[in-house]
DNA sequence: ACTATCCATGTAATCGTTTACATGCAAGCA
DNA sequence: TGCTTGCATGTAAACGATTACATGGATAGT
């Protein structure tokens, strides 16, 4: 701190122009003359001069950071998505902010108040469970519009999205299963209201439905995501009388507590019954067995999503863009096929 | 955007005071008489009035803002350390950047730039990889007194951390064997050249010493953290003719690896060969067998490590503080026993 | 009663930029 | 030459807060 701080003002002395040429040189180097650029350019790199960010914030009204909501932190799905959307602002004079819904009593007031604090100028929600009060705090601070979410979303809403597409993953999952000889297929949902299992619940009736497999309300088995709640599945699976041969799970933690209760009951996978999982986190292929499940990219699922926000933050500057209200983007899913699925009765 | 914003002379006005007095009803409210207090807080209400934060850190020469460096986002150990961060900065006027070492090129030249531009305070690393020349242009900066490194720490360097006690994790481990009647303990090592492996492979070795048990060089395997470091080392115990009958891992997820290529070559765990890991992470009690392992209290590592910061960005600002350099805050650890840990030999 | 003290509040400078507007010079054109 | 146009640069006003210093009134001490 015993530094003293190098001004624009001592640059311009330095050069012998002016502090409005200065910054010019910095963000327009256009609008100069090649040797007066050369000259601040020199005066720079001797006083060693780096602009103040609080400054050029203020001045130019933005808050030079977003925002982003994350449900959990402690889950690698979430964080990856987060690294990815960091890197994407990694070099840019945008920071990264970031806030886990799970700790702090984050609601939509407060989290408007970042915005009208000028501490954000976007956010990028990765939690759809985002109660109706908040988006109408948004909506009234008028911040509605710099929002984008990612990996969630809020049905209804009219707020863009980048996702998967669950739906298909879910039909990928269950055509996987079916192709190898499964017809009693079970699922493993997501915490009831999430957006998440809606979809991926729809997409598994869907190809069901499509390949004529009657459905089984007893073999929906409600999940929230959890370890524990896979563990919970997997014990009501082994207390079935007449039990599947497969289950697909709506995540991949989820499918890990499902594999190692079912394996210490002695039920083994996948000969007894055959597991799939949903996302693709690391731990899913070091695993024994190897988990089955649908890759979701989620480096794409940040990259996007930063990329919208930037995008939308930038027509909300800019008075004559129309905004375009919900725009869904969609990440393509794919299935990986590994040890923890086979045919039925393959012992 | 629309909204016209509040400056704090327009609640001045409304409260028919200056906009000093405002300034001071906000930050310093015992200065003020109850009634021009009450007369501001009403005005604040009614104008709907929110400081702006660029200002605010503009005059008062701040940045509002400090950054957590972590090695891998996608990790769960750390991303939960972070969270624990993040929730002690909740409210205050302080936000939580976040930089993940492995994305983009985080040099320290590039880091200490953060500090030279206004964007942040301080800094938390949670990332004892940083060279020796990063650290000298955080000296060279004259920002090294606002860093503190938190659960990694940077051997040789002057500058504080929080860190577990990882010596003792490694001794109770060794002894928790012990005492079911271990003689024959592997230990598979952090990465070449971590402070955590250094840090551990002590603990284990001056326990091992302390009972008397000779030390193999040939079942100390090295590792990196990974899952497939932890194959790789389950599979070198597997191709060894005179096998250990247990195994001290430097991190759960290593130890999540071991044991399932252990089982999956048809090595039974605990019954063939115990299996003790680091880190104490979500999965690790849920995971069939549930496993053994060395409980970090992460919450208290975030926690602490934001409170030490904000002690050292205070003292930063206070010319007449002594700067303390090094100090070390240990967090202690303890052993929790699960299923992965049993007597040899126990079919 | 006079003055010193203190306390609540106002005035205005300041933090370090960006940028609208002013200025002055050079070039183009008749 | 004289006038217009355009371009490179300078001047100075914001941006919205905090705070050193000034001020004036009340209180207390002698």
């Amino acid at each position: 701190m015993a530094q003293k701080t190098i001004r624009i003002r001592d640059v311009a002395r330095a050069a012998g122009v002016s502090t409005a040429t200065v910054s010019r040189a910095l963000s327009n180097p256009d609008l100069l003359t090649e040797s007066t650029r050369k000259a601040v350019e020199d005066a720079v790199r001797i006083t060693g001069y780096r602009v103040n960010h609080a400054a050029r914030n203020l001045r130019m009204q933005r808050a030079g950071a977003v925002l982003v909501l994350v449900p959990n932190l402690g889950n690698p799905f979430f964080s990856t998505i987060l690294a990815a959307i960091s890197e994407s602002f990694t070099g840019s004079d945008t920071s990264v902010l970031i806030a886990d819904t799970a700790s702090g009593e984050t609601g939509g007031r407060e989290l408007a108040g970042y915005f009208l604090d000028g501490r954000i100028d976007g956010m990028i929600s990765l939690d759809g469970g985002l109660a109706k009060t908040d988006l109408a705090a948004f909506d009234a601070a008028g911040v509605a519009d710099r929002i984008v979410f990612a990996c969630e979303w809020v049905d209804g809403a009219t707020l863009p999205s980048v996702r998967s597409d669950n739906e298909a993953g879910a039909r990928l999952a269950v055509q996987h299963l079916y192709e190898l000889g499964h017809r009693d297929i079970a699922h493993v949902t997501g915490p009831a209201g999430n957006v998440l299992t809606k979809a991926r619940r729809a997409g598994m009736l869907a190809e069901r439905a499509r390949l004529g497999l009657p459905s089984r309300d007893d073999w929906i088995i409600r999940g929230d995501f959890s370890l524990t709640s896979g563990r919970d599945a997997a014990q009501r699976i082994i207390a079935m009388k007449e039990r599947p041969t497969a289950v697909f799970c709506a995540s991949d933690q989820v499918a890990f507590a499902v594999m190692s209760t079912l394996m210490a009951a002695g039920v083994r996978v996948p000969e007894d019954i055959s597991v799939v999982g949903f996302d693709d986190i690391d731990l899913s292929k070091v695993y024994t067995p190897a988990l089955t499940t649908i890759r979701q990219d989620r480096h794409a699922l940040g990259r996007e999503a930063a990329r919208l926000l930037l995008e939308r933050i930038a027509a909300s500057n800019d008075p004559l863009a129309t905004q375009e209200g919900a725009c869904i983007e969609m990440v393509g899913v794919e299935l990986v096929a590994r040890q923890s699925t086979a045919a039925p009765g393959a012992a």
